[in-house]
DNA sequence: TTGATTATTGACCGATCGGTTCCTAATCTA
DNA sequence: TAGATTAGGAACCGATCGGTCAATAATCAA
């Protein structure tokens, strides 16, 4: 019976999180979000009920999407998997020119002024790292990755070096820098 | 002639260091600032001018030491030192309960925002990584770390490892896994 | 002790903040 | 086509934002 939306609810999330991830959370007015989704007040209450409310949504749809990304690329063999991973995050640094990401950005922001936040974001983590892990395990059977080191731990290291890189991003450092960084953090699961 | 400042303009700055820390720039308000100095509102703005040149001078105490506080690390031998460094930033993550490190925080949460403290940042993490890379090339030249890649690059990962760290310690994690992320940090290092 | 100078105080400022409300427009069911 | 329902648009809300200012208090030199 209803009249339908004019926008596209997926587009303009996209461009949420975009704002968020330029701005921060505290650094993004509600009419900067307005200018972005090309939409009015009311609709995006309408839509969302508060900027909080369509910043979770957001942030949300971000984690699902890393953590899809981030499983695709593992399903390589391990070794080069990893190293696409790093790759991948710094290839997101230099093109996306220090919007870094999402989930680093609000972590660092809000983790402490915002317990679902914080809460939201640890389950992220323990997502990613657990992947990670999977991964690093994998390549333990297969005797490429060094096995005196619990494939818990090399996760855990290794998605601090991925969290680092895109806190570093956020100013702009050299491709090449970034690069060799990655690459050092893949060589030391290596034996 | 003149009267005297009533408060102590360094116990006023470290107040301030640790609520923008807990709170991020745009998260503080210019009351939560009163609160925190002691001060008026009047005060403040006589002795700083803006909330900006009061953040900026803030900033710029806590990278003098930040930078002194490594060098005096460094001075020991170069294996020990940098574990030094890591058990120093763990502790502190652990310490501070997620009030991390005003040098990350500002970064994720301003580079993009503000040219001035982008500069300001990345100067910074120049000095902090140079520091770094000397203690490591004295490790290279001692025989103990590895000679196969530039002391600047190694400098370049440890201290994104440390960023990662001050990052992630921004949401709370076991003291125990931080510290087997710095020691692992290290052991990359040697050869 | 007086006068010049500076710090402190607290009221005050316009602008912007996130959010609400109300009216109109559009779309469906019956 | 009538009525129920929801979206879009814009005026409006109190609260808070960062910042200013005039009056008062304290301190020094002369």
């Amino acid at each position: 019976m209803p009249r339908h939306r004019e926008f596209d609810t997926d587009q303009a999330l996209e461009a949420a999180i975009r704002t968020f991830q330029d701005k921060g959370y505290q650094g993004t007015s509600v009419s900067d979000l307005l200018d972005a989704l090309g939409i009015q007040k009311g609709s995006l209450y309408k839509a969302w009920g508060s900027k909080r409310k369509l910043f979770l949504t957001a942030l949300d749809r971000y984690f699902r999407q890393q953590q899809a990304g981030l499983k695709a690329a593992l399903s390589e063999s391990p070794k080069a998997a990893l190293h696409q991973v790093f790759e991948y995050t710094v290839s997101r640094c230099v093109l996306d020119e220090g919007r870094g990401c999402l989930a680093v950005n609000s972590c660092v922001e809000l983790a402490q002024l915002d317990e679902e936040i914080q809460r939201l974001s640890d389950e992220h983590v323990s997502v990613m790292v657990g992947a990670i892990a999977v991964a690093i395990q994998r390549g333990q059977r297969d005797g490429e990755f060094r096995t005196d080191v619990p494939a818990e731990v090399l996760a855990d290291s290794l998605y601090t070096s991925i969290v680092g890189l895109l806190a570093r991003g956020r100013s702009l450092i050299p491709q090449e820098r970034l690069l060799a960084i990655g690459r050092l953090a893949v060589e030391s699961l290596e034996r």
